[in-house]
DNA sequence: GACAATCATTGGCGGAGTGCCAGTAAGCGG
DNA sequence: CCGCTTACTGGCACTCCGCCAATGATTGTC
């Protein structure tokens, strides 16, 4: 009947973890609830609760609310990474990009609610620490898309290409969206759609190139 | 020397304003401040403080913090209409994408700044209202780009072709970013892109429609 | 022109949340 | 068995939010 030695067998008021694991832990309840509601909603000892630990030890570990924030969409963000399909001699980019995209969408089928989850809290809001996450993130969407279409050597060069993907990606989510939020598509009209966008856009680069290069580095107002 | 008849010209203690100006003015400067900062950093005691009022008359009018921040989200989604270019007989649907993103670009030039802002803090976070909002916004452009390549009717019968049409919008919004605040793309190339990649969009349209169509409605998970 | 009614506006109160720090105890080596 | 390291807790000081009674600028009326 006392807490001390109770049905559960010796609960021992404070059970003392590897940091490691005591941070995963309190990250991965974090990630929870910030998926759920907005972040100003959540509170602190919401999530300690929700991790059976102390409020004093999230900042103890994170320091401060944001900073537990962006680790838990930084850890979000983090894709497994899909193969980049071999070279093989007489396949098509038409190929390549079909089999990619199919990587993705599965992908995306096998961790539904993880993505839709991750895209609703993986909206920065005026905060440039996270809009330089999501950025990151979506350079290395950029990097993959490249080196599938076998243009990693031209878009170091031409950065009109690298922000060509970088809309095209953003099209790519929205469209994913569409199938898995709303379901307004369906798998197979996604598929077909970016792929034909993306062997589509491929076409333009020529004429993309032709046209002056943008201004030298980034100072958007003159 | 007195403070009621100073050099700035009778500085009274209480100014008393029309409820609707009075309601824009705090509007303008939240939006001005939640645009540069992130909503959880940015107090209402400062907004009221920018607005030359007390804390108090923010929930006066609009009740809540996060209400204040919807409204301000609101406004800033609210974009002057874009004149859809009149049917001319032999006009090609091309002539008609090109004047309406010459349009669209136009806008987003002259209003640079509102612009960017806008888009770094139009952003949900896993809010619910907050999404809403953004929904009809994008909502709205998807019925004028139907409207502009005249498929409304269709669009009506298959929302495959709104959501098509959203992630087109999603892209259209991300390449004019790279233009206008990251500078690696230019005007001109951002309208090739956008115009090329609709026109491709619409000849999948055919093959899209073919697909079998998508759930009945809205219910993403069986 | 004085008075009263109206309502925009203020200041402060109670509650909640955050960051921080001194203290506590769980594990480990001697 | 003792003492050291350090993961962990509890509570203090501060800020911020939502609310409400009081206030005074403005307007209509006699």
């Amino acid at each position: 009947m006392s807490d001390d030695a109770a049905g559960e067998g010796t609960p021992p008021r404070r059970v003392r973890k590897e940091p490691d694991e005591r941070r995963d832990q309190i990250l991965a309840c974090a990630r929870r609830l910030f998926s759920r509601r907005p972040y100003a909603e959540v509170s602190n000892t919401e999530i300690a609760a929700a991790a059976g630990v102390s409020r004093g030890l999230l900042n103890h570990y994170f320091g401060t609310k944001r900073e537990l924030y962006l680790a838990a969409v930084s850890k979000m963000m983090s894709v497994p990474p899909i193969p980049i399909p071999p070279f093989v001699e007489g396949a098509e980019v038409r190929d390549r990009v079909g089999q990619s995209l199919d990587a993705w969408l599965e992908l995306l089928e096998r961790n539904r609610e993880t993505w839709v989850a991750a895209l609703d809290m993986t909206t920065s809001g005026g905060d440039e620490d996270l809009e330089r996450i999501l950025e990151e993130g979506r350079d290395r969407a950029v990097d993959h898309m490249t080196e599938v279409v076998g243009l990693t050597p031209l878009s170091r060069d031409r950065p009109e290409i690298r922000a060509a993907f970088h809309g095209y990606a953003a099209m790519a989510v929205a469209t994913s969206r569409e199938w898995l939020k709303t379901g307004r598509l369906t798998r197979a009209q996604v598929h077909l759609i970016l792929q034909e966008v993306l062997l589509n856009l491929l076409d333009q680069f020529p004429r993309l190139l032709e046209e002056e290069p943008p201004r030298p580095a980034g100072d958007a107002r003159p």
